[in-house]
RNA sequence: GUCCCCAUCGUCUAGUGGCCUAGGACGUCGCCCUUUCACGGCGUUAACACGGGUUCAAAUCCCGUUGGGGACGCCA
């Protein structure tokens, strides 16, 4: 890209809702901007819709990003040196400019009410035309003002566009031209002068020195209105950022990503134990592709390889699938201690263990055999339940697998090799135990070892079964031996 | 409706005119490994939306069609 200058990107988001999986997209393509070009990333939060945006919104989103490691220059908590980052302490900021916009008469004053502009929409509308605003106070004489005050109107700051066209290149789709015909005059402030994004998003871009505009697509057709207000702000051509329009992600059935068909919300992937890098990983292959064929990525090979030049103009699926593919594979290449570090939490939080340090030295020994039998922590809890449980009992539906008289032989058979073993590891309870059911009693092994699982772990699927009884101990492992054989 | 954007296996993608009888990954299916479940290994499956050009040569460039998406707010 041509800007010799610092490159500063920005994320700019609206928190009228949880951070959703299309904002981080955007966010972590920001940040991998910034970080590959040594430019700086800022973090704005345009809070200019006081009815839908709440504090609580935009701590998640400062919460979310730091949790995915998605750290800003400038922003919120760090502050800066164009701040405030925050829109709604910038409001005199935005009245000064649509001030001067008033003078210059790029803009005008608009008395037209919500409800006659909806019912001109109407009619719009019906005759197929574009719906859109009309022109209608465009040039209101003195008198026609002083009625409209007289009537009690209070009017709102409108931009008004000139005939001609806005011909801009986007980074990623290349020369785009929207004649003027088709983009309405647009309101700038709301009659008790508070700004729109309109005004707000422009004038900040421009007193924050931002370089490139990494954004959803969606912002694609209002990019003319804002090229319009760095004009009135005397922004020269030259100075205006890159723009670089990204592409969807949208959900499984082609429709926006929703509730319905994949999640959105990033708190509930956190909830279920999708690692932070796993998320930025895959979210970095929807629209971007490192190029060769390696797909699990670090963040740092992110930064490196990233660029906007990779990235593609079509929209892309959401496919959890993938996610869980490589959160698993980002799983199995923790260290122990990471793997404990992030194990710890849902196991405290579903009640598994309460957190002492013995427990979690069970927890400890316990996560290497399921470290590579799972795809989201949030599975730990029931994988390592057996270990802690107090009362622990096999479901009826399990234990119905092993009332027949093989197993119950199986279960005497094995009890009593075990009862008399001198060393509790799990080579020795499998090489005693193998010698019993495999080679004197012919079992295969599937068959004999099938209904020891379920009597000392509760279920037919668990941890490798001779590891499982080593964690268990030889005490506990007897007895729940005991409790499954029929008097 | 109007404007704008988009179009390679089911999905994410590689591909920037010859290296493409289109490569990788996820998924699917099969086999191997195996004490269950996994992991791992091997193999399989399946795509250039359609129609015209341009060119010696097109998945790649151009035009059109179709299909999908977005915008058209005193939301962002």
């Amino acid at each position: 890209m041509s800007n010799k200058q610092a490159v500063r990107v920005r994320f700019a988001p609206s928190p009228t809702g949880d951070l959703h999986v299309g904002n981080i997209r955007t966010a972590l393509f920001d940040w991998a901007y910034a970080r590959h070009t040594g430019g700086k990333l800022i973090f704005r939060i345009e809070d200019t819709d006081t009815e839908r945006v709440t504090d609580q919104y935009i701590n998640a989103a400062i919460e979310t990003l730091k949790w995915l490691g998605l750290n800003w220059d400038e922003g919120p908590e760090v502050g800066g040196e164009y701040g405030p980052y925050l829109q709604s302490q910038r409001l005199d900021i935005y009245a000064t400019w649509a001030q001067k916009f008033l003078d210059q008469k790029d803009a005008y004053h608009c008395y037209c009410s919500a409800d006659e502009l909806e019912e001109r929409r109407q009619v719009q509308m019906k005759s197929n035309q574009a719906p859109g605003y009309d022109g209608k106070c465009r040039d209101l004489s003195a008198d026609q003002i002083e009625k409209f005050k007289q009537a009690g109107r209070k009017p709102v700051v409108r931009m008004r566009m000139p005939d001609g066209e806005t011909v801009f290149t986007d980074a990623i789709r290349g020369e785009v031209k929207f004649e003027h015909k088709y983009v309405p005059d647009f309101v700038l402030a709301r009659a008790d002068g508070s700004p729109l994004y309109t005004l707000a998003v422009a004038v900040d871009d421009v007193l924050m020195k931002i370089t490139h505009v990494l954004r959803g697509e969606d912002l694609l057709s209002s990019t003319p209105r804002q090229i319009r207000v760095y004009q009135a702000m005397g922004v020269k051509i030259e100075e205006y950022p890159i723009f670089a329009h990204l592409p969807f992600v949208m959900g499984q059935d082609n429709a926006k990503l929703s509730k319905r068909n994949g999640e959105v919300s990033i708190a509930w992937y956190r909830e279920q134990g999708f690692l932070p890098e796993a998320i930025c990983n895959y979210l970095a292959l929807l629209g971007w592709s490192p190029g060769d064929d390696k797909e699990n990525i670090t963040m740092a090979e992110l930064v490196e390889l990233f660029t906007v030049e990779r990235v593609n103009s079509s929209p892309a699926r959401f496919d959890m699938k993938k996610l869980e593919a490589i959160n698993g594979d980002k799983i199995r290449a923790l260290t122990l201690d990471e793997f404990l570090g992030w194990a710890l939490p849902f196991l405290i939080n579903s009640k598994v263990i309460s957190g002492q340090a013995d427990e979690i030295e069970v927890v400890k020994s316990a996560l290497p055999i399921i470290q590579e039998r799972i795809v989201k922590l949030a599975e730990i809890p029931a994988m390592l339940s057996f270990l802690f449980v107090k009362d622990f009992k096999v479901a009826p539906e399990e234990l119905s697998k092993i009332s027949d008289a093989a197993s119950q032989n199986v279960l005497k058979v094995a009890l009593s090799k075990v009862e008399v073993l001198s060393s509790w590891d799990h080579t020795s309870i499998e090489s005693s135990l193998r010698v019993a059911l495999i080679e004197e009693l012919g079992l295969k092994p599937r068959v004999a070892f099938s209904a020891l699982r379920i009597a000392v772990t509760g279920s037919h699927i668990s941890p490798p079964l001779f590891e499982s009884l080593q964690l268990l101990g030889k005490e506990r492992s007897i007895d729940r031996i005991k409790a499954v054989i029929s008097k």
